[in-house]
RNA sequence: GCCGGAGUGGUGGAAUGGUAUACACGUGCGACUCAAAAUCGCAUGCCGUAAGGCUUAAGGGUUCAAGUCCCUUCUCCGGCACCA
């Protein structure tokens, strides 16, 4: 046997699977169809550094296996190859985008070449085709025909450094540029629009029907779309019935409390368009505000407001409100003005105490009178805490005052006041003290009288009054108590409850109230997104062109379906222009031609598609990648949709919104037949540099898997990439983990050197088979770590085994193979001949073997393991039992007590209570 | 602030409510060797000479039995954020 030589090994199959076709995907097939998909890279200019493989091996590693238990399995690779960073590395370079792009691919087709990756590379699509991107404008065509991509004039957000118009999911949370840091603008032009939010209630209701999703992304999801459900309400001003003020509300329950409006600069200023002749100083402010909101920042603003000079009508109350406006209430919004209620409101109430506006308490808490108690820990402390819980009294322990060991805190209510005082009087001694530390009751402030909270605590009051003689020399008691404490106090209150001060409303339920309130008023419910319409247009040139043409007498005119693809012109300069423009308007000769309805000289659309463009469809293409009629062939398209698992990481609200959106609209129309695109979603975790950082050249952390695979071999790095951790879990890596897979690897190849044709120890058979059955489960559901540890586990057995039998180890071979492509086929061929592991029949394990005639099990004593016993698995407990009492170890534990329970879970421990 | 996820040895991590710390890294000792590397064997949660005791972020609860279920609190990571 040669020593284990990985470089010789690697070359040497990856040349025999390419030209044998190993892996190409059957067209009429019929074995039952697999498709496996990863989110497709970008192909930047640094190339691929190691935290970039793990979602490759993972699905290479599933489809792998799949193939071999008779699926026809799609496992495809493209390159999402338009965009920013690839044109921003062309400028950079000086070197044309499609220059930059062909020489990326090419490294990273032949970084993944090096890992041994089964892609089917006959089916490699690149969004920057044209082939490719004419059906990428196909798609627009369509939504343009249904009205679903429009222009608007809108202000959008400006990034200064890429110079183009981006959409609200480019843009981070911090207000930064997704691609390149700068600090986005607001800023006003023409574009190209997509209606996403006329999906957005489904994509909301159809994330209940992802059970394989990760909770995580789709919570980030619901966020994103951030559906609020409330009311409509016009606000008159008087004399001017025609000028309603339309605030939004999801709390229509507490418009008597409404005291004043409050308008976002951005709709005053759509005022001041339609005749409001304001004063200069509004005017000012307006201006002000809007300049401050154009930058965005998500520090903390201190909130301003202006006066403007008139008032509303609360519908409810028929009370005349002030109107303001603000720098807190945002335009795009809601409705873009609310109505002020500060009592329960945090912003309003922060807002009216600035501005002195009046507070006024509509809404009381329902019947969970609840106080904050503090108890110190009595003597039979335990005693004390079970009749606490008999009583359905919770308790803490507390955090604050004095030591945390010496004291608990109870919540009261209502309900168990009076349970509460008596187990108090009953354990209470000189030492032992109460503490009333708060109350959530407390919502009171000023001229705000919160009336039923002062009959309770009159209630109150009286209860502990009989306390006194109890806890004399307790003086925080009485001063926690009294009423001047609380009606001090400056809160307002958020919950629902019930209301107060709402005319005949009055001591309805929050919930009872919205309905009647907004009916009575006039308003209408609605619901509100926070997903925003897809801002569609970029004002640069490495993207598809929007194919739109723009005719003085006809207007904006599709391109007709058969003049697709809009090819991007080659150009000299395809730098942006920073005009908002896109460098295309400078070249005339292809911006100017004829309108296709009369035939005029027209212009061209010059905006370009947004990156997430062709990644919003491409796995469709991959099914039929050649076709030049459709987007994809109907049968074929039936064949292989859904996609069965798709792998990939960091695109919760950007690819995987739009994706399902397209998804949707192509559903509609025929052009496929599921809703969703991909019912199962395995989401990986990142793996960080051994700093804990990301890695990135700026930082020089990085480490190239070229190198790793140079040093160790494309199967110890699999193998470590798969066994670092949780597929799902953030990772480090860290070089020295590299040695264990390296080792075991060899350790297999010392293994081969042994095995014989005599039959295995059965204790090789026996672990043999329980890992078939526990890698194939693992692989099936994504948990890689631990299938690699049942592997070394198996090693293990067989290298300190007198005995290994071919078959045995040729099927541990098989379920390798997956993991280690390279040195399994080697082995393989050795042992088998010419045809490859990759193709053979995946094992199954024998049930027999993997049932254990006797199970040693622990015996526990008053809850902690004393001993343990081997018995048959199928043992009675009478048999048990005999055998246990009899044991030394357990009789020495139970000497002299009186066994009271005797519990036996075959196959699992044996209890003993005494 | 709201939502989601997580907290286990020196490290990465394992564990359908049933013998916590599998597997690997690292470390120590030993074998082989003139020597080293590689490899192999043994040991390795903490306290204790031992018997034994303690231990899954902290505290409490349910249970014969809790890393796992429930309550309270803390910390870290991620998403959203003046969303009305």
């Amino acid at each position: 046997m040669n020593p284990y030589d990985h470089k010789t090994i690697e070359k040497k199959w990856q040349e025999k699977w390419e030209a044998d076709g190993v892996y190409q995907t059957a067209e009429n097939s019929d074995k039952p169809k697999q498709f496996v998909l990863d989110m497709f890279p970008y192909p930047s200019g640094d190339g691929l550094h190691v935290g970039h493989p793990r979602g490759y091996m993972a699905t290479d590693v599933y489809s792998r296996m799949k193939r071999m238990q008779g699926f026809n399995v799609l496992h495809p690779m493209g390159w999402d190859a338009f965009g920013l960073p690839a044109e921003n590395y062309a400028i950079k370079n000086k070197i044309h985008p499609r220059v930059a792009v062909e020489e990326n691919i090419a490294r990273f087709k032949k970084q993944l070449g090096l890992m041994g990756v089964d892609y089917d590379w006959s089916r490699e699509i690149n969004t920057t085709d044209p082939a490719f991107y004419k059906w990428t404008q196909w798609i627009f065509l369509q939504m343009y025909h249904k009205g679903l991509a429009y222009e608007s004039w809108e202000p959008i957000n400006w990034c200064p450094g890429c110079q183009t118009g981006l959409a609200n999911e480019d843009v981070e949370s911090d207000g930064t540029c997704e691609r390149c840091g700068s600090k986005v603008e607001k800023k006003p032009m023409r574009q190209w629009v997509l209606k996403i939010t006329e999906y957005a209630d489904r994509m909301l209701l159809d994330l209940d029907k992802l059970p394989k999703w990760p909770e995580g992304v789709k919570e980030a999801q619901r966020n994103w779309i951030g559906k609020s459900e409330g009311a409509e309400i016009d606000f008159l001003m008087p004399g001017q019935p025609e000028h309603p003020i339309k605030i939004f509300t999801t709390r229509p329950d507490t418009i008597f409390g409404a005291t004043f409006i409050a308008v976002s600069a951005g709709l005053a200023k759509e005022w001041f368009s339609v005749g409001w002749k304001a004063p200069q100083e509004i005017q000012d402010y307006v201006e002000k505000t809007l300049a401050e909101e154009a930058v965005k920042d998500f520090k903390e603003k201190e909130k301003t407001g202006i006066y403007a000079g008139f008032d509303a009508v609360n519908p409810a109350s028929q009370q005349p409100v002030p109107v303001w406006i603000t720098n807190y209430v945002m335009k795009d919004v809601g409705t873009g003005a609310i109505m002020g209620v500060p009592a329960h409101d945090e912003r309003d109430f922060e807002f009216a105490n600035k501005y002195n506006l009046s507070i006024k308490q509509v809404i009381v808490p329902g019947n969970k009178m609840k106080a904050v108690v503090v108890v110190p820990t009595l003597e039979n402390d335990t005693l004390f805490k079970k009749e606490l819980q008999k009583a359905g009294i919770g308790f803490a322990l507390a955090t604050s005052t004095i030591s945390k060991r010496e004291q608990i805190r109870v919540e009261l209510t209502k309900e168990n006041l009076q349970e509460f005082i008596d187990l108090v009087q009953k354990h209470i001694t000189e030492n032992n003290w109460v503490e009333i530390i708060g109350s959530e009751n407390i919502v009171v402030k000023k001229d705000a009288v919160y009336k039923d909270f002062l009959n309770q605590a009159d209630e109150w009051f009286k209860k502990f009054q009989e306390w006194e003689p109890l806890i004399q020399g307790q003086k925080n008691l009485w001063d926690m108590f009294s009423k001047n404490t609380f009606l001090n106090e400056l809160v307002c209150y958020r919950e629902s409850g019930n209301l107060v001060n709402s005319g005949k409303f009055d001591g309805m339920t929050s919930e009872e109230a919205q309905k009647a309130i907004v009916e009575s008023v006039g308003g209408k419910m609605v619901s509100k997104y926070k997903l925003k319409d897809w801002v569609f247009s970029r004002q640069r040139y490495w993207g598809e062109p929007i194919p739109i043409i723009h005719c003085e007498k006809c207007g904006v005119v599709p391109v007709p379906e058969a003049d697709l693809p809009v090819t991007l012109p080659e150009v000299e300069s395809y730098a942006p222009t920073g005009t908002g423009e896109s460098p295309l308007a400078n070249i005339s000769e292809w911006v100017n031609v004829p309108c296709p309805k009369c035939n005029e000289m027209a212009k061209r659309e010059t905006n370009t598609m947004p990156q997430w463009a062709g990644s919003s469809w491409y796995y469709l293409r991959y099914i039929d990648p050649k076709n030049n009629a459709a987007l994809v062939d109907k049968d074929k398209e039936k064949n292989w949709m859904d996609v069965d698992v798709y792998v990939g990481g960091d695109h919760a609200t950007r690819h995987l919104i739009y994706a399902r959106f397209w998804h949707k609209f192509l559903y509609d129309n025929g052009i496929v037949s599921t809703e969703e695109p991909f019912p199962r979603l395995e989401f990986l975790g990142f793996i960080l540099a051994h700093d804990g950082q990301k890695m990135s050249k700026s930082k020089g952390n990085v480490i190239s898997p070229d190198e790793v695979i140079a040093q160790f071999g494309a199967d110890a790095f699999r193998l470590y990439q798969m066994f670092i951790g949780p597929f799902e879990q953030t990772a480090m890596w860290n070089a020295n983990g590299m040695v264990g897979t390296l080792r075991f690897v060899e350790k297999v190849w010392r293994i081969a050197g042994k095995v014989a044709d005599e039959a295995s120890d059965l204790e090789v058979q026996k672990t043999l088979n329980k890992t078939i059955k526990k890698v194939s489960e693992d692989i099936e559901g994504f948990k890689f770590n631990t299938a690699v540890s049942a592997f070394m586990i198996l090693a293990n057995t067989m290298e300190s085994a007198t005995s290994v039998s071919k078959d045995d180890f040729k099927k541990f071979l098989q379920i390798l193979a997956p993991f280690a492509p390279h040195s399994t086929e080697e082995l393989w061929s050795g042992l088998h001949g010419e045809k490859s592991i990759h193709t053979s029949a995946w094992p199954r394990s024998d049930e027999k073997l993997i049932t254990e005639d006797t199970v040693t099990i622990g015996i526990q004593v008053n809850g902690k393991v004393r001993a343990e016993i081997e018995i048959a698995h199928d043992a009675t407990e009478a048999e048990v039992k005999e055998k246990v009492m009899n044991i030394p170890e357990v009789m020495k534990w139970i000497e002299g007590k009186e066994v009271k329970k005797f519990i036996f879970i075959p196959k699992k421990i044996i209890s003993i209570v005494a």
